[in-house]
DNA sequence: TTGCTTTACGAAAACGTGGTAGTGTTGAAA
DNA sequence: TTTCAACACTACCACGTTTTCGTAAAGCAA
């Protein structure tokens, strides 16, 4: 077992001091060539590389963002993971990711375990219990503190940062107009409490398409889940009534439940019921129907919200204590994918 | 902005010594109680931190583990990511992730990488490009360096270090029995190439419940399939020719695309074809029909990984140079969860 | 020889922390 | 008065780098 070599070890190795061994890895003229050349055979031998965490004390950069979102067993998230991933990498950043759970303390002792010299900036989605209380003061301490931070998808407007999203509302928008387009009249709206920003914005665009094709706004038909569990007690209950003809989920898991729940019923999907999903993951894919989404590339907000962020720290580097903070929030187009669930 | 304040600041400020200010923080009796109570004021004014980095440095624990995995966005990585993030939650270790999207130079790479310092320990997975090529030197170097590495579902015996595997010979030995059980004669394998270690294995386990049953193993009824996309093709080729009654797949992408391709046929799962899928995964438990599978618990992998890598870690800590590499090889324990693709 | 420039290297500070080993002052016991 | 412990605090070192500044030796012209 031979432990990682200093430039320390090499210098007292060849008898230099260590200045001299840094300067003629880092091929310093100053350095005359055969001491350079000797230094180098040296380093060469016993593969020498840098430590990166004195790099980074000195440097005050790490080279790595931080992640902070809900759950990672999600096809979404990990799709913008691997967004993120792929551009950090380009620019020679790692990704330390933590995991919320959801849970607003999590986020915060995460955010902070973080914030201490770890990482150089941070990607995030808010956690639920963090959006029902509205309450921000970990991010905005982090953004006092002069580290970049960009959201994505579950946002908030009380933060000043740069921003991923995608346009919920006219996403939802367009999607419950395909459904009245193909002549569906009773359009349910399946979604999720209402504090999560994007359940709400979903909703609006919702109501919106029906509003503006004079289709009535029935209070009745929209119908909230707090857990997947519950869903398909509620769902067959307003199927048995045939309450409605089409449905727009907020997410693939409710939509694929519900199709489940409606053939069990006898009731034939599209025929019967049409069915639209927001978030085109792997479930809706390979679903019997296959299910028509809106899709929502977690990859190109990943992809982007990396840029963003690594931007904003390459920029901070030169002209230091220069806060020019134009924040911007990008919007990633979204597109129907349609599949067998609607006709 | 305010920049996060470090010991020297305080200490400036207080006009005490940085070390006055240190032990004042740690509590330590040896100063008075009037100067620790203000230095401790202070400190919590400005919400003093100390600073991650410098502590690596010094302590030579970063405290935080590196994960390299062949991709996130899947389903059994994302759990096995999720184990090993509670776990490491739990003792104060972040999680940094690198993607090797199963190409063995972003392997190498990145583990150099995270090597230099960065963490403290490996959890990974073996990219199939790593296997197929059969070198390990990337990663004998980190052990040999003396930074423990836990290897998990693909793993080699070409390297001595611990391990988490599921029995995947056993497991499909067991699948494929109880399709025989319930009837079936005409038992197909649909696997991957063989470069990869679970592959082989699952392949060994079909092959040793047949011979034990007394029904012939017939080569042409493993079909291996290196893209998923060319899948359809073949399976459909065989069910024309009403080769087979029964399929155990290796995994559930497979197993859906068979489905899906039968039912296209107007053949009935189960009663034309069952369908076994090794992995539990989100596809298998919401396809129609919904697949039987064998579980392997990602969750309980990365519990485990995460426990005994973090648990080296410590152990190293007590007697530093007492090299006892007495690696073990946890077998995590599958169960066949019984849904409606199989009678 | 003196004075000046190169060449080739070394010393030391800095990044932020924490532990060990002092140091100087006070007060009390011998 | 001397001695010695307790107290309250400071100095210094180490972790591994990079970088600025310094300087000795050598070379060269006058």
């Amino acid at each position: 077992m031979k432990r990682k070599i200093t430039l320390k070890q090499i210098a007292k190795e060849l008898d230099v001091s260590i200045s001299t061994v840094s300067k003629s890895l880092r091929n310093s003229l100053e350095i005359g060539e055969e001491t350079r050349e000797k230094v180098q055979a040296f380093a060469k031998f016993y593969n020498y590389k840098p430590n990166n965490i004195a790099l980074s004390l000195k440097n005050r950069k790490t080279k790595s963002i931080g992640i902070i979102i809900p759950e990672i067993v999600h096809y979404f998230f990990s799709t913008v993971i691997n967004g993120i991933e792929q551009v950090a990498n380009e620019h020679g950043y790692s990704v330390v990711i933590c995991l919320s759970d959801d849970s607003f303390d999590k986020e915060v002792l995460n955010m902070e375990m973080l914030a201490n010299g770890s990482i150089d900036g941070f990607i995030m989605s808010l956690s639920k219990e963090t959006q029902y209380k509205g309450d921000f003061h970990h991010i905005t301490e982090v953004i006092n503190q002069g580290m970049p931070v960009v959201m994505f998808d579950r946002v908030t407007n009380d933060i000043l940062c740069d921003k991923v999203i995608i346009d919920d509302k006219s996403a939802a928008y367009e999607a419950v107009q395909s459904l009245i387009d193909s002549g569906r009249k009773k359009i349910a709206l399946v979604t999720t409490v209402d504090y999560v920003s994007v359940g709400k914005l979903r909703t609006d665009g919702y109501e919106k398409a029906l509003l503006d094709n004079g289709i009535p706004f029935n209070e009745d038909l929209i119908i909230k889940i707090e857990d997947v569990d519950t869903c398909e007690i509620t769902i067959s209950e307003l199927l048995h009534a045939r309450a409605f003809d089409a449905v727009f989920a907020v997410n693939e898991l409710f939509a694929v439940t519900i199709i489940k729940t409606a053939s069990k019923m006898g009731l034939k999907v599209p025929q019967d019921l049409a069915v639209i999903a927001f978030t085109d993951g792997i479930i809706s894919k390979y679903s019997t129907p296959s299910i028509t989404t809106v899709s929502q590339s977690g990859e190109k907000m990943g992809n982007k919200a990396a840029k963003m962020l690594i931007e904003r720290l390459e920029a901070e580097h030169e002209d230091d204590e220069e806060e020019n903070e134009n924040y911007t929030t990008e919007v990633i187009e979204t597109h129907l994918i349609k599949r067998e669930s609607t006709d």
